[in-house]
DNA sequence: TGTACATCAGTGAACGCGCGTTCACTGATGTAC
DNA sequence: TGTACATCAGTGAACGCGCGTTCACTGATGTAC
């Protein structure tokens, strides 16, 4: 029965996740380091000094973040890359997979894209070591498939992080369309879609 | 005589550039959203009033750095893709040139690639347009190779944009080691190599 | 060249305000018997 | 089941501090004559 929380734990952890959620929130229009703490509980709802029984500082909130949205990628990924079919029909589905993906959580690609190069420390380490981690998944998976023959570990390293990269890009350029109409989100989706196709050329032809 | 300025004007100039200095140094370690005019004004050593006679605002102050660190990487961009050389030597030279640039200018480098995403709008707004200057320069470079035949202006602009991205990818790489020894920043230049190879390989056989 | 006046970069005191952190507390939930 | 005690999430007052902004100022530089 170790797995249900007594009222109490659950009091607890429904606190906490309002704190993620209300600096997800906030986070919106600022940065992680300029994120005040008396900030995250007046829009939670609580006293200041709930905060510390939760977290030891605003960068251990962010490190959770960190958690959290990369929790959600991190799903998206495997189907991406495992997806079935030719080059042209995933890449079509990777595409579709991440404007979904911003469309359904926009605040935690934001969150990722600002504090990824941002300035709190604790954070910037967070992202780097899931980015490095999904680097290795995607890599995984494309040792799997056949056009992988020959490669070298390196290599496929090499391009796993060169899609994680694109990835992010690609995520970062659908957030900015998020306002605007459909149009632009289908001319960011054509300009991702032919960055992946000249990549996927490049895989095809790479040592041929 | 117009360009020569009075002694009034070139100390005010010269106390501008210190606050730009200053400000670049702060933002090392923490994001511009949280930089405060007293703290830059501190640094500086004038009177915290003293920096309304230059800027109104810290994201004002922001615009001024974005102008100043991509003016310096402007003039890099054109010797990177505009030299001689085959396919390989350009690589070669272009992942050169941005390793250097990353060791004298590291903090200008740090400043675009934190409020690429960062939490100040007008901030992320200038830099986005610069860069999308940047991408117009290195296609219209683009246009004037040979291996360019054939394409349409849609794909030399995403090819551009390609490269102006891996050119950021790259910088911030070499920024996480310039605190470590030879042999890191020797790996992130050859996978920064390679993911430019793959690219242009996959520029090669592009429609072909 | 000298004088009288204008400009304006930088000063310094003052303001009200929100910040992060401390502390002893309260009262609902959990536990031992 | 009932009672007595322990735990601990959230409270609220208090603190010292640095913040951004205002204002009238000073005194060196610039300009008109």
């Amino acid at each position: 029965m170790s797995h249900i929380l007594g009222s109490r734990q659950a009091q607890k952890q429904k606190t906490r996740q309002a704190f993620l959620d209300a600096a997800l929130e906030l986070l919106e229009e600022q940065s992680l380091s300029s994120l005040g703490l008396r900030e995250v509980t007046r829009a939670v709802g609580v006293a200041p000094t709930a905060f510390y029984r939760h977290f030891h500082s605003t960068a251990d909130l962010g490190v959770a973040l960190v958690e959290e949205a990369l929790g959600s990628l991190h799903a998206m990924i495997g189907t991406t890359v495992s997806a079935a079919g030719d080059s042209e029909q995933r890449i079509t589905r990777a595409v579709d997979l991440i404007a979904r993906h911003v469309e359904a959580y926009p605040a935690h690609v934001r969150f990722i894209a600002r504090e990824r190069h941002g300035g709190v420390q604790p954070v910037r380490e967070a992202i780097g070591a899931q980015l490095a981690r999904f680097a290795e998944e995607v890599k995984a998976e494309l040792a799997k498939q056949p056009e992988s023959e020959g490669w070298g570990d390196d290599d496929l390293l090499m391009l796993a992080g060169l899609y994680v990269d694109q990835m992010l890009v690609t995520g970062s350029l659908f957030l900015e369309t998020l306002e605007g109409d459909e149009e632009e989100r289908e001319r960011v989706a054509r300009v991702a879609t032919r960055r992946m196709r000249l990549i996927s050329i490049g895989r095809r032809h790479w040592l041929g």
